[in-house]
DNA sequence: AACGTCGACAACCGCCTCCGA
DNA sequence: CTCGGAGGCGGTTGTCGACGT
C-alpha cells in the first residue's frame, strides 16, 4: 500500500503551495504544447503534481487573463445577481465574469457577501433564513434592483479603481510556439495581475 | 513586544459527467 | 452496452498575513 521504493514513477506527489520553479515549468510547457490531457502533461512536464493539480493551478492562477486583485462594484453586483438566479453554479457565474474564476468568485462569496448577509439577518431578526441557504440558494434575489442589492449587503470599501483592468495586457507570447518564460516574465505577470 | 483571533485566499478532496475504447 | 479514464465542479480545509488586545 505505501510507497513502493522500486516503482518511483508513481511515488511523492507533491502537495501544498506551488513553488516558483513550478509555476514556471508549468507556464513554460503550455506555452510550447497547449494545455489540455493534465495527467500526461503533469508526466511530461516532469511536474510531480497530480493533473488536477496543474489544470487548478493553470485555471485559477496562471493562466494570462486571469485577474487578481480587488472586485469590483460591478463584478460584485452582477456575482449576487448571477448568485440569485442560479445558486452555487459558480463556474456558470465565473463566465460572465472574464478573467474571474470560479474558485475565486466562490471564495469571495464566502468569506465577504455571505458574511454580510450574515450580518444583515442578525439585524433584521430570523425573519429571512432562506438567505442563508447556502447550499442551493436561488432566486431570493431575482427580483432586486442592483441599488436595492447593494443595500442589502453593503458592499466592503472599495477604492475607485473600477477601470483599473482596462489596460490589462495580455503578458503571454503571441505565438505559442518555442516560447520560454523567465522568472522576470514570471514576476512581472505576478504585478501586472495584481499581485 | 508577544499572543491570540479573524479574514482572505490557495489548494485539495470527493463526486459527477462525459467520452472513447 | 459497459467500463475506465479524464475533466469539471462545488465543498472544505490549510496556511498566512493583518489586526486587536
Amino acid at each position: 500500500m505505501d510507497k513502493k521504493p522500486c516503482n518511483s514513477q508513481e511515488v511523492e506527489v507533491r502537495k501544498g503551495p506551488w513553488t516558483m520553479e513550478e509555476d514556471l515549468i508549468l507556464i513554460n510547457y503550455i506555452a510550447n504544447h497547449g494545455e489540455g490531457v493534465w495527467n500526461s502533461l503533469a508526466r511530461s512536464a516532469g511536474l510531480k503534481r497530480t493533473g488536477k493539480s496543474c489544470r487548478l493551478r493553470w485555471l485559477n492562477y496562471l493562466r494570462p487573463d486571469v485577474r487578481r486583485g480587488n472586485i469590483t462594484p460591478e463584478e460584485q453586483l452582477l456575482i449576487m445577481e448571477l448568485h440569485a438566479k442560479w445558486g452555487n453554479r459558480w463556474s456558470k457565474i465565473a463566465k460572465h465574469l472574464p478573467g474571474r474564476t470560479d474558485n475565486e468568485i466562490k471564495n469571495y462569496w464566502r468569506t465577504r457577501i455571505q458574511k454580510h448577509i450574515k450580518q444583515a439577518e442578525t439585524f433584521t431578526g430570523q425573519s429571512s433564513d432562506h438567505m442563508m441557504n447556502d447550499g442551493g440558494s436561488t432566486a431570493q434575489m431575482s427580483t432586486c434592483s442592483t441599488s436595492d442589492a447593494m443595500d442589502a449587503y453593503s458592499p466592503p470599501s472599495y477604492s475607485a479603481n473600477i477601470n483599473m483592468d482596462n489596460n490589462y495586457q495580455n503578458p503571454f507570447p503571441t505565438e505559442s510556439s518555442d516560447s520560454l518564460w523567465s522568472m522576470e516574465d514570471l514576476w512581472s505577470m505576478q504585478l501586472i495581475n495584481g499581485d
